[in-house]
DNA sequence: CTCAGTGTTCAGTG
DNA sequence: TCACTGAACACTGA
């Protein structure tokens, strides 16, 4: 589940499990390709008897703030989560680490599908994956004039730019639908070719639906009914908007998009 | 059995 | 050098 809200929506999940507690044990599972450039036994020492102090995001990247470094930084791929429990049996399938903390909870990270990263850094903000990304989807979004200049310099189609996370950090592909369906504007659209009117509209959808998104905690059952969200899945020939509107799929940037012809131009 | 998929990276092309 | 595209990655679930 992981675009930005979901992301956020751990953050604050782990911030109220884990801040200002301490973790008491570590159990980790040897997975090479998830444990991105760190041994399960490296994890462990940095993470046992640490204190967190907060929990940091930006874009789709989440770290562990503690009272020494280096921080453990985690990427949820495609289905990356965490899981807060009580007893090791409830522990998740494809778990791939466990915390145990002062307070008596586990807190685990599973990853189905292993395309989710633990990585172990210094200053995660200042090292790559995330010195890397633009601007944060939920905190940075620039003002409509500098967002306008940064979309000039992409003839990418503007799907594709928004997919971009060294310009839109946080936004995937529900987030991007979504906010080209709004903001009535073909996926297709060379992303320089959008009008100043145009950029204002993607902007004020984009800064709506992630905080809608986020103040939900990423529950799409929330999320309003009239969003392409709740129709969009699976590739449906007639999947219709609340308005019956015909929705077509079709892979752009590489990703399925799915957007209304009737009404995005 | 086949295919699509909430993501990222990398090789190849222009 | 840079922007862009498409394949590859690993695995589940429909």
């Amino acid at each position: 589940m992981p675009e930005l809200p979901e992301v956020e929506a751990a953050r604050v999940l782990l911030q109220r499990v884990l801040r200002r507690r301490r973790i008491l044990a570590v159990e980790t599972t040897a997975d090479p390709i998830v444990y991105a450039g760190v041994t399960p036994r490296r994890l462990a020492a940095a993470l046992r008897g640490r204190r967190v102090e907060r929990v940091g995001r930006k874009g789709k990247h989440l770290w562990l703030e503690l009272d020494r470094r280096p921080w453990p930084v985690f990427h949820f791929g495609m289905t990356g989560r965490f899981r807060v429990y009580a007893r090791e049996e409830e522990r998740p399938r494809f778990w791939k680490l466990e915390m145990r903390t002062s307070s008596g909870k586990r807190v685990a990270f599973a990853d189905a599908r292993r395309f989710g990263r633990i990585r172990l850094q210094q200053h995660p903000e200042k090292e790559p994956p995330i010195s890397a990304l633009g601007f944060d989807a939920l905190v940075g979004v620039p003002p409509a004039a500098e967002l306008a200049r940064l979309l000039a310099r992409r003839k990418a189609p503007i799907k594709a730019v928004l997919l971009d996370q060294t310009v839109f950090a946080g936004v995937g592909n529900w987030v991007a639908d979504e906010v080209l369906f709004q903001a009535r504007i073909s996926p297709h659209r060379p992303a320089a070719s959008l009008t100043p009117a145009e950029v204002r509209a993607l902007r004020a959808r984009l800064i709506a639906i992630v905080a809608h998104a986020v103040k939900v905690g990423a529950d799409s059952d929330r999320f309003p009914r009239t969003w392409l969200f709740h129709r969009r899945w699976g590739r449906d020939a007639s999947a219709v908007t609340s308005r019956a509107e015909r929705i077509r799929h079709e892979t752009i940037g590489g990703r399925t998009a799915a957007w209304v012809p009737g009404r995005q131009r």
